[in-house]
DNA sequence: ATTAGCAGTCGTTTGTGGAGAGTGCTAATT
DNA sequence: AATTAGCACTCTCCACAAACGACTGCTAAT
């Protein structure tokens, strides 16, 4: 293909996915200043829908990029570029006000990606389970209650409260036969461990093994990933606007409502570059009005956007890029500072 | 107004209701079987039309009810009943697994608000600085972040990450102190209490005036009013079924978006009975397409649903009626029901 | 290889004419 | 005085047709 041909689909693909309106020989002409006539690019036009980059809706109609078309422009023709320096400038402010707690920190990303895009953004959480355990902090609220707090590798924390006459010396002895015995293992077999634990028998008394039934229920719904999806009203406008039906575009919503389904397929697309999944070469049926921008952002982690399949992939691809570079940092950041504090606090309860 | 002046009101609403289609004379009499002819319908229709109570969209287009029709329905002639056995068995179902946090407690009510009535539900949580402290907590848990827990009297946790410098025995001791001096107060008694010593001076050491600054931090973050919002996209099919503009329906979610905004409004109609606001009766502008129906549930939190104005008012009450008093219930019922049951739970598998 | 010119295609818009649903009115009936 | 039958009237909805216009593909010339 020459390279006459490439600036073709390259102007009818920007300009498609500026107006929406399919490209005319004539438009082509006019607003981007090509310097041969209408006829050749319609010559063109014609050789690049043999090969099925772009089509007609009907006959006499202009034309509009085929999922190939946006494919081979995503592989081959986008210009990539930097965030611009006042949106990078925006991420940066609203990272830093952030809380520690992981949650609340990849809904704010999913937010992010939702608000500077314009698209839906989501955050799949990490697999904690890959995480390893910092510690376990028995403390006693008062007579009869006491509160578990789970720390990871992350800096992730969760509790839960269990009704124990143990006293604060014993459960100081508890957490540091745990915390000895645990530190360091993956989450996932300090759940296994806990169930071990609570089945053994003559151990510890009736009080304790509920303790550690709950602890590993707790890390078990814990463990579960999380999907945060952002601006979906952002996409529902979007989606009609592109002539999907209202039931079809609800049918997204749904499966990103189903955190489970769409974790698995996500996890499949993981990896550390930004990729992107336009219309139908996503899976997920539901999603093929839809192109998929997203990367992995470490721990299993990942991230990104979702828009119709008539994207803008540049804007696309620098925010995700951008923002996931941002979230890893973090969460690496963090993950330091808690690697540096486990060896200074050794005696912690 | 006669009695069948009052019946042909009510089926029209009720037909309306049902079907969404303009009610004619004819239809009343074939499908209800009232005793009169349908020009003494027509009749009556007219008189309703003069009183304001139903209209038509063109001069022979069959009736529908105004908005004052839908009020006079709801007050004078709707037929209250009990929710269906079925639906009491799955509520309370969905309920044993209730986990010990409370926010997620309020999701799961407002989820199962949307799921039975088809409808948007919201819970609007409780007034927590009404409640009373129960005790505070601080947990070291690396170099720069402390774990904060305030257990209040309803046997709610609520944490939050802070960062702070102390050392463990230093954060033990001000917890100690702390819990001494504010246990039993109301909570937003305690927050003005933490601000007043952390500003006055020279009483404490700067060690003390930093815990109150955070203890205040943690409130002020801790205290204010969550919305949780579930079946929106039950709602926009509706809303656009009555010929709303996405535009407008996407109005009614931004509303419900904007927390701030939504938790005034709902809080200044709370009440401990099912109440009703049809179309423009809210003040929200973006809620004139819509009715909300709406209770109170104690410690001054509101839940409730939020449909179309064409919106099946009998189910509606008795299903706020139903899940509103349930969760009164759970909340009141022991000031640490969650921490009961989750013990019974553990015991119990 | 490129271009001008033109015929042809097809969606969009606009207009027209029933068919049908439902009302309001009038005069007759109970 | 309330109710009813009958009928004229109104307005929407649908189908069909005609005019319009945007754009292409093709052909012949450059």
């Amino acid at each position: 293909m020459d390279n006459r041909k490439r600036l073709v689909l390259k102007t009818i693909v920007d300009h498609y996915i500026k107006t929406g309106q399919p490209v005319s020989s004539q438009t082509l002409l006019e607003d981007y200043g090509l310097t041969v006539s209408s006829a050749t690019i319609r010559n063109d036009m014609k050789y690049l829908e043999q090969k099925g980059l772009i089509q007609k809706a009907y006959s006499s109609a202009g034309r509009v990029p085929t999922e190939l078309g946006y494919r081979f422009f995503v592989d081959w023709l986008v210009e990539l570029s930097e965030l611009n320096r006042r949106d990078q400038h925006a991420i940066i402010e609203s990272y830093r006000f952030q809380r520690q707690e992981i949650e609340e920190l990849l809904r704010q990303t999913a937010f992010l990606l939702a608000n500077m895009s314009g698209y839906a953004g989501f955050v799949l959480s990490p697999r904690l389970e890959e995480t390893q355990l910092e510690s376990i902090v028995f403390v006693k609220l008062d007579v009869e209650n006491v509160l578990v707090v789970i720390v990871s590798e992350l800096g992730i924390i969760e509790h839960c409260m269990i009704r124990s006459p143990l006293s604060p010396e014993e459960l100081q002895e508890i957490g540091t036969l745990l915390n000895g015995r645990l530190r360091g293992h993956r989450l996932d077999e300090v759940r296994d461990e806990a169930l071990r634990f609570a089945e053994g028998d003559g151990w510890y008394d009736s009080t304790l093994r509920n303790a550690f039934v709950l602890l590993k229920e707790t890390l078990e719904r814990r463990l579960q990933r999380r999907l945060h999806v952002e601006g979906v009203f952002n996409l529902l406008p979007r989606l009609l606007g592109e002539g999907l039906l209202l039931e079809d575009a609800l049918e997204v919503f749904t499966l990103l409502g189903d955190a489970d389904r769409s974790s698995l397929y996500l996890e499949s697309l993981s990896s550390p570059q930004v990729k992107v999944n336009i219309g139908s070469e996503n899976e997920a049926s539901e999603l093929h009005p839809c192109s998929l921008v997203l990367m992995g952002y470490g721990f299993s982690g990942v991230l990104g956007l979702l828009g119709p399949v008539r994207m803008d992939y540049s804007k696309a691809f620098s925010i995700t890029s951008y923002i996931g570079n941002r979230l890893r940092t973090i969460l690496t950041l963090s993950h330091r500072a808690n690697i540096l504090t486990l060896t200074r606090e050794a005696s912690g309860q």
